[in-house]
RNA sequence: GGGUCGAUAGCUCAAUCGGUAGAGCAGUUGCCUUUUAAGCAAUUGGUUCAGGGUUCGAGUCCCUGUCGACCCA
């Protein structure tokens, strides 16, 4: 069977399949309902009992993934992969037997095997089965990337996260973390009694931010529907209906460009805590990315991309928004002047500024573009101008600004948080001024649910995906979602 | 949407002025019983992203398109 390996070995798809089938010609499965390993790669290294005799070693099963192999005729060395890690297994032909080492002889990298056998130290001090036993698990039928540059290409490591994950252990480790950052966060939440819900995705008026909505339809209901831009219309009917302390976890969607910050689904946390406001929003946020840092990630510092250090344990800044803008114009009394003046001097510092824009527009601008960029250590902005969102408490000494706080860290916007409007008559009417000639993308249910009577609250929402970038340190949001939006 | 750059073997990459498309890894066949990207020898494998053009001749030059990366919006 295995003579015409060579007629075909043009194509090594064929040569695989080949093998496959000399697999099953020979009454073997290559593709079992299951295998029961007794260790994880991680947890059989740590089984080895330093000094002792290979024959008080614990025996092992591990399974996994091949990744290398080394032939060295009688005997080879190869390396299997699992969720875990890495354990190098010696495979030799005198403790296998010649015909179950001539079929081993025959796997090839990427094939999923089973490994059973006692731990011994190689002469490099490596942790190694020595394999009694093997059996075949899973026969992969395509070749891996190769083994040493692994996959490089970004496109291929996205529309094949799979080999990504398989062939970049950077990769693979910052997924964990992802990972490990969503359930931090919600034990850091359930044990402050926050009760994780699930609202609905399909909505009659996409509410809660502003961004262009995707469109979809019901067929039995003749209907369109949109995907929700944010949670926080119905987080807070479910204040209303008494659920003092609230958080959903969920994917947003917005329809709008892709880019190295954006993706057209996110993942959004937001919490809502009745009798609480934007201040208790600050202990908690810096509470919980304190524990996400220390306790989950086990990190004393996040070190970005560009070698920047920060530092999250140390006191966080605050600053008003109106002292930040002022600082970086040079003062000039900046929210007295007339709007055309403000145009001249934004231009002056090379904003790209449209003449119809409003006034808080303009300042927005100075905002984002030169000082939100530059506030890499945690920084809690507060007292934004009011015309940036219709959803918060207005500023009792200060009817300009509202009752928030925009949280910059490395340069991003990572969390919002307000005191939540209740008065639903002054909500209505933000509402309208918001949306101007679209009054028929005012949530009226939304509205009719705050005449019930909301308590007062503290509301925050953070991008997950921002975050698990500043915190894996990662360059891009591609690289912290599994499979990010491409062209096609 | 605009600008710049890119797409060559399964993977990572070469290919001079426009002149026979190469290497390493992977595969195949041998040798090799403690390797560490194992080693040694031999060997298979190409719609050079797609389509059009210039030319005696195009991976290379020109045009259009697709996809991607980076920057800007």
């Amino acid at each position: 069977m295995s003579s015409n390996l060579s007629e075909i070995s043009h194509d090594q798809l064929a040569v695989r399949r080949q093998k496959l089938e000399d697999m099953r010609s020979r009454g073997v499965d290559p593709f079992r309902s299951s295998f029961q390993p007794t260790h994880t790669a991680v947890s059989a290294v740590a089984a080895f009992v330093g000094g002792a005799e290979e024959e008080d070693q614990p025996a092992v099963r591990v399974a996994g993934r091949l990744k290398f192999i080394r032939k060295m005729g009688k005997a080879q060395f190869v390396k299997i992969q699992d969720q875990t890690g890495i354990i190098q297994s010696y495979v030799r032909i005198d403790t296998l037997g010649e015909e179950a080492y001539a079929n081993f002889k025959k796997l090839d990298t990427g094939d999923i095997i089973g490994v059973e056998g006692t731990l011994f130290q190689t002469k490099t001090g490596e942790v190694t089965v020595r394999a009694m036993r093997y059996e075949m698990v899973s026969k992969a039928l395509r070749p891996l990337p190769e083994k040493f540059h692994g996959l490089t290409d970004q496109e291929q490591r996205i529309r094949q996260r799979h080999l990504d994950l398989v062939m970049n252990r950077e990769s693979r480790e910052r997924f964990f973390d992802r990972s490990r950052i969503l359930s931090g966060i919600r034990r850091f939440l359930e044990e402050r009694n926050y009760l994780e819900v699930e609202t609905p995705v399909f909505q009659n008026v996409a509410g809660g931010a502003a961004a262009k909505p995707f469109v979809t339809h019901h067929n039995a209901l003749d209907r369109d529907f949109v995907l929700r831009i944010s949670l926080e219309l119905y987080l807070k009917r479910l204040l209303v209906g008494g659920f003092d302390r609230v958080f959903e976890i969920g994917r947003n969607f917005r329809n709008e460009g892709i880019s190295r910050r954006h993706n057209p689904e996110f993942t959004m946390l937001e919490l809502y805590q009745a009798y609480s406001d934007y201040r208790g929003m600050m202990e908690l946020i810096q509470s919980m990315l304190r524990y996400l840092v220390k306790d989950v990630l086990k990190k004393e510092e996040v070190r970005m991309p560009d070698g920047e250090v920060i530092d999250f344990m140390s006191p966080w800044r605050e600053a008003k928004y109106k002292d930040l803008v002022c600082e970086k114009v040079g003062d000039l009394g900046w929210f007295d002047l007339p709007k055309e003046t403000k145009i001249e001097l934004a231009r002056e510092m090379k904003l790209e500024v449209e003449a119809d824009w409003e006034d808080y527009e303009v300042s927005n601008e100075v905002f984002g573009k030169l000082i939100e960029p530059s506030l890499i250590q945690p920084t809690f902005v507060t007292h934004l101008p009011k015309e940036l969102c219709p959803l918060a408490k207005i500023t009792k000494d200060d009817p300009s600004t509202i009752d928030v706080f925009e949280l910059c860290i490395g340069g991003m916007e990572i969390a919002p948080a307000y005191s939540e409007q209740n008065d639903p008559d002054v909500q209505r009417e933000m509402f309208e001024k918001q949306a101007g000639e679209e009054s028929q993308r005012i949530d009226d249910d939304f509205l009719e649910t705050l005449e019930y009577g909301m308590p007062p609250a503290g509301g925050l929402g953070m991008g997950i995906d921002r975050i698990a970038i500043l915190l894996t340190g990662a360059e891009n949001i591609r690289d912290v979602i599994l499979y990010p939006q491409l062209r096609s």
